[in-house]
RNA sequence: GCGGAGGUAGCUCAGUUGGUAGAGCGCUAGGUUGUGGUCCUGGAUGUCGCGGGUUCGAGCCCCGUCCUUCGCCCCA
């Protein structure tokens, strides 16, 4: 029985032209973060389970999470997601940290799910966080560098929103306007956070069955629904309108309309689960209809550091996936075609070519380009095929003529014309090639 | 965990009421013993996902199973 060629269920093989497009966006994803002033850090893959049991539930771990025991006996769970892993950090260093604190990484996760269309097992996904800043510049910041990413791909701002709430305002909203007890506006939020999955009707009532008679009375259900049809902040109900948590999210709008961010937009839908966000909370999404996954999400969640026993930190983060960055890159048309890292192949003709032109090759690998060096032995045209078929931009012919008189003839692969020109000249003109296709 | 669609050549796919397997692209050899893409001529494509069943006969029908994909659940 031959051994499968498939990759595991839900994880990818990255073939050299896929890993050239990973490389792409996570160049991008880099340079930006650094250019905010963030660093770059890194976590075991594995951590003790007990990590992600502080907040998240039993079944969670049991049914979403790669979990086994280690040969010492130790419950171990492969990391799915950054957030805790980095909270733990900043905690064992809580002291001797200099504030704030600007980390970014790219980790990859396994989580235990059925795959679909931008959501695997294994993926990557990019995380930017600040630590020790409690005003809203910090959510400034982060939406900030995440337009600026989006930007740098070359996204127009048709091609997504950044969608902003409030956790805190939602806990008001649904407790004291509405009535709701914890265990209802937890329901709650968990069905708005689908209501543009349901039918109208369906999602009414479901919202209905929620509350409690004595509620339905009091008119809540109009209530809630009048509510949701909000998009702006001045729409809120009366008495609502200049508590904390709309001040602080009017006051990111206006930072934002300052920073040119002109596609950033109240959702009063937007939920992000019911997690460890304590205030401001926002996500990105492709205006594609194709893509209907959230890019980007991320918030405020100022308890989580002081889990670990230390003083509590607080915190605003970001978090965005590889695939539906891919997808939403695939969707706009916003990927460049990504070529080989070699330059130059190089063809040998003759006998013992090899051996005489070892001189040369050293030459150009030690002038800094990316040499090639067909060692088949087989006719030229079919090394001229092989090294096209490879993406390679330039064939170098190195033969006992050429090496009789140092000109060497070097043939531009994609429009067939070929000069003889000294290894100097080829060196500064493959150079120039490569500065401009960037 | 639940539901829809699909699995035939390296790739994209066609295959009639059940009658021994096809196209395009790609691959390969030659036309060209130091030069690719166009052109011409020849060649090889395969456990029809896998296992069983029905039948004289199965790519096609039935059962099971694995895998891919889209959605539901969930989404830290």
């Amino acid at each position: 029985m031959a051994l499968s060629t498939q990759p595991y269920k839900g994880a990818r093989d990255f073939y050299p032209e896929d890993k050239r497009l990973q490389k792409y966006i996570f160049d991008k994803w880099r340079k930006i973060s650094e250019r905010f002033g963030y660093e770059e850090y890194d976590a075991p893959i594995l951590e003790p389970t007990d990590l992600y049991l502080s907040k998240g539930n039993q079944e969670i771990i049991d049914e979403q999470t790669y979990t086994f025991q280690d040969r010492g006996g130790r419950s171990v769970t492969i990391r799915t997601e950054m957030t805790p892993t980095v909270s733990r950090m900043v905690a064992g260093k809580r002291q001797e940290l200099a504030y704030p604190v600007r980390w970014y990484s790219i980790p990859n996760l396994w989580r235990y799910e059925r795959a679909q269309r931008g959501r695997l097992r294994e993926f990557w996904q990019y995380n930017a966080d600040i630590f020790g800043v409690e005003g809203v510049e910090a959510e400034h910041e982060i939406v900030l560098l995440t337009d600026q990413i989006l930007k740098a791909f070359g996204a127009k701002p048709d091609m997504y929103v950044i969608q902003l709430s409030s956790r805190k305002l939602i806990d008001e909203l649904f407790g004291n306007y509405l009535g709701l007890d914890n265990t209802q506006k937890e329901t709650l939020i968990r069905l708005v956070d689908r209501m543009k999955k349901l039918p109208y009707e369906s999602f009414v009532a479901q919202a209905d069955a929620i509350l409690s008679p004595s509620q339905r009375d009091a008119g809540a259900l109009d209530k809630l629904l009048e509510l949701l049809k909000t998009t702006d902040l001045s729409q809120l109900p009366e008495g609502f309108r200049s508590s904390p948590a709309v001040l602080g999210l009017q006051q990111l709008m206006d930072m934002l309309a300052n920073s040119m961010v002109t596609n950033a937009v109240f959702d009063i839908t937007l939920m992000r689960g019911f997690d460890y966000y304590t205030d401001i909370v926002f996500e990105v999404s492709d205006t594609d209809p194709e893509n209907n996954r959230s890019m980007f999400g991320g918030g405020r969640y100022d308890g989580l550091v002081g889990l670990f026993g230390v003083d509590p930190v607080p915190v605003v983060g970001i978090a965005a996936g590889d695939v539906t960055m891919q997808n939403f890159l695939e969707s706009h048309d916003l990927l460049p075609k990504q070529r080989p890292e070699t330059d130059v192949s190089v063809v040998l003709a003759g006998a013992n070519t090899y051996e005489k032109a070892q001189r040369v090759l050293a030459e150009l690998r030690e002038a800094g380009l990316n040499v090639a060096v067909d060692i088949t032995g087989r006719k030229l045209d079919k090394q001229i095929k092989a090294a096209v078929k490879q993406g390679v931009p330039y064939a170098i012919f190195i033969g006992d003529a050429e090496l009789a008189s140092g000109q060497y003839k070097l043939r531009n692969l994609s429009d067939g014309t070929e000069e003889a020109r000294s290894l100097e000249r080829i060196v500064s003109l493959v150079k120039d090639y490569r500065k401009n296709k960037g």
